[in-house]
DNA sequence: GTTAGGG
DNA sequence: CCCTAAC
């Protein structure tokens, strides 16, 4: 049983991952880099932890044994505890050191659901927020619930366990409290065993964190095991790993998912992972290897998580001021290169704050200006009490505030394939290493205005305008997963592991034959006219059945082989609809595609005769002002491919056949802007409109 | 927001 | 087409 991620990634993607273009990316990314990877181990390592956990805790239940598991696990309540202690200064550093951030973030996403939170706040009814930090992680989540209003409502999905109270199986995560946020294990088990008859079992641990601050989303290991966030992997077979367990027919699938939707932070932050790593270490490591890519990286950089407070107080290190991530996976074209996942979380700002300042008084302007903002705003997001770091306490006063409530972070169900007569301990391998392997990328958290991404993520957001109200409506989160890729070596044909959004199709393993293809020819995918672009990409996630549900449904298609799981439900996890096109935008879907007919190509090349070549926005103005769909950016790019295929024999060049004469014309303008550098002569009359006579273009040279 | 290029 | 670095 393999799991793999599903990858956007076309055919191309299996390109070396490490050597980005020289030149421009080189200090960026290589810095980035590196960041990203610390992240990316550290959100992993959450989820192995998390992982792990649940799988002890199925497999204790199964043999009785409780307490075995964890200690494999290497999660010892003392250690965690005392890490809580820690808290306030430990966690800030830690964060910072290891990057991590990242991670928590996305286990916080976890964290959150309504579901655990309901059943955490019946346990805490009273939090109080000024609980010392022990046993904060209850209390707060309560007591952060309760602000922010969210619907505490948890539902459990079987039920029966979970619901009722929280055998707190995590017991490491919060040990104070007694009763964890956590969701409880046990019901795992009982999914587990009914697994069979289904063929699909869900674990659902819910873990209920909270965090008083919202912005802040550093992830509790503790907590870890949450799940409203449902991961979803595909599964597919593993090549290697389990020799023993041979293709069988009888195949239990197994689900893990997490249905709570709503997750809050955690305040207590996180744990070390490292400790916990799982025990499928190996094999994840294998994995990760594999799938690592320059794609991972982890969005935000060490520099975003820079502690606000140096004094090591509680606030979170969180940075990223916009947004929480999660990430889904989603693909679009065969072709496609694009890692960024379909699934989304979103978040709502619910309420503004404004403090004494007024909004455009906030600190930051430059950077140094913004950072002390971003620091406020997790100061108050935090809402760690203030009281307790006085320092922080000068922030406050100042500045205004903009709440976010993040009502839901999905994590993508688990699949998971296993023969019938694999042994408990394989089970728990398997699952690791999905979610090893799921959470290893890492997440990005993405934040989108108004449609728009919002990439600057030193900008603050009263820069950005988030932090208007009429804005928050338009604000949305994405998260997406760095780890995009699959292993070429486990898949041979890479890009077969693909799936379209809407299909569902299963693999088996060893051929791997290009589904992509089949897949991505999908009708549903192809451009619809120009007007519909939208809807119809829409249509992708939203009119497409989720597979998720279909999943829950039953119908879900037969898993054993090689399964394929497509896209999560955007739906789902967004609290707030964001308006087509925002969604569409954001969830970076490519764009249908539409090749340049001879009439356009004709257009583009009489405008860049006159225009010559760097000036593309007037070649856009110029000749197809009225065709929305072509950006000045694509323009360029078919200019770029036309002197390409000009250059090229007749018989190398594909797709729609471009006339002669006009290649011959793009050479001629090509070879004469080549020249006359365009640019440099400034105005756009300035230069004399190509007119160039094949004599020329000889002399020229091309 | 544009350009220019790599992917 | 996408994504980004540089302007």
């Amino acid at each position: 049983m393999v799991l793999k991620k599903r990858l956007d990634y076309g055919f191309n993607g299996y390109r070396v991952p490490v050597i980005p273009r020289a030149p421009r990316s080189v200090r960026r990314r290589g810095l980035h880099k590196k960041t990203v990877e610390d992240s990316q181990i550290c959100a992993f390592e959450l989820l192995a932890a998390v992982a792990g956990k649940l799988l002890q805790e199925s497999e204790s239940s199964a043999s009785s044994n409780a307490a075995e598991g964890k200690d494999q696990l290497g999660i010892h309540n003392d250690s965690t505890k005392q890490e809580l202690l820690e808290e306030g200064k430990g966690m800030r550093l830690e964060c910072t050191d290891q990057g991590s951030c990242v991670g928590s973030d996305f286990v916080s996403e976890l964290a959150a659901q309504e579901r655990n939170s309901k059943s955490t706040l019946k346990h805490f009814p009273h939090a109080e927020s000024s609980s010392v930090l022990g046993h904060t992680s209850v209390n707060t989540c309560s007591d952060f619930l309760k602000k922010v209003g969210w619907n505490v409502k948890s539902e459990i999905c079987e039920s029966k366990n979970a619901v009722g109270n929280f055998p707190g199986k995590v017991e490491g995560a919060s040990p104070d409290s007694g009763e964890s946020c956590e969701g409880n294990t046990e019901s795992g088990n009982g999914r587990l065993l009914e697994a069979e008859g289904k063929q699909t079992v869900d674990f659902d641990v819910a873990n209920a964190c909270s965090s008083k601050d919202p912005m802040e989303i550093c992830v509790n290991t503790n907590t870890f095991i949450n799940s409203d966030s449902s991961v979803q992997l595909p599964a597919y077979r593993d090549p290697v790993p389990n020799a023993s367990l041979p293709r069988h027919r009888n195949i239990v699938k197994l689900c893990i998912r997490d249905d709570d939707e709503n997750s809050v932070a955690c305040k207590q932050r996180r744990t070390k992972i490292r400790a916990f790593r799982p025990q499928s270490r190996i094999g994840y490591r294998r994995i990760r290897k594999l799938l690592t890519s320059k794609y991972w990286k982890v969005a935000p950089k060490l520099t975003d998580y820079e502690p606000s407070n140096t004094n090591g107080g509680l606030k979170p290190v969180y940075r990223h001021r916009k947004t929480l991530y999660t990430r889904k996976r989603c693909q679009d074209e065969s072709s496609s290169k694009r890692r960024k996942l379909c699934d989304r979380g979103s978040i709502i700002a619910y309420d503004r704050e404004t403090s004494s300042e007024s909004i455009s008084n906030s600190p930051g302007k430059g950077t140094k200006g913004e950072k002390s903002g971003s620091a406020e705003l997790l100061h108050r997001a935090t809402g760690l009490s203030s009281s307790v770091k006085g320092h922080q306490a000068s922030f406050e006063s100042r500045g205004s505030h903009v709440k976010f409530s993040i009502k839901s972070f999905r994590v993508p169900e688990l699949y998971i394939e296993v023969p019938e007569t694999a042994t408990v301990g394989s089970l728990k391998r398997t699952v690791m290493e999905a979610v090893t392997t799921i959470l290893r990328g890492g997440l990005h958290v993405g934040v989108l205005l108004q449609g728009k991404k919002v990439r600057d993520d030193h900008r603050t957001l009263l820069q950005t305008g988030i932090s208007q109200n009429g804005n928050l409506d338009s604000l949305g989160f994405t998260l997406e997963s760095s780890s995009a890729q699959a292993s070429p070596p486990l898949f041979p044909n890479g890009p077969s592991f693909l799936l379209p959004c809407d299909a569902h199709q299963q693999l088996t393993r060893s051929q791997a034959s290009p589904i992509m293809d089949s897949g991505f020819s999908n009708a549903s995918i192809d451009p619809p006219p120009v007007t519909n672009l939208e809807n119809h990409v829409e249509s992708c996630h939203e009119l497409v059945p989720s597979p998720t549900d279909n999943l829950r449904d039953g119908t879900v298609p037969d898993c054993r082989a090689l399964v394929a799981i497509p896209a999560m439900n955007v739906e789902a996890l967004a609290v707030v609809p964001m308006n087509q096109k925002t969604r569409l935008s954001e969830l970076g879907q490519r764009r249908t595609r539409r090749p340049f007919s001879v009439s356009e190509v004709e257009a583009l090349v009489e405008a860049v005769e006159k225009l010559g070549t760097g000036r593309w926005r007037d070649v856009k103005l110029r000749s197809f002002n009225n065709a929305n769909h072509r950006t000045y950016v694509d323009l360029k790019d078919k200019w770029k491919t036309l002197v390409h295929t000009a250059s090229i024999s007749p018989q190398q060049r594909r797709g729609a056949p471009v006339p002669q004469q006009l290649l011959d014309r793009v050479l001629a303008v090509h070879a004469y802007w080549s020249q006359h550098q365009s640019k440099q002569h400034g105005g756009k009359h300035s230069v004399e409109p190509l007119k160039i006579s094949e004599a020329q273009v000889e002399s020229v040279g091309v």
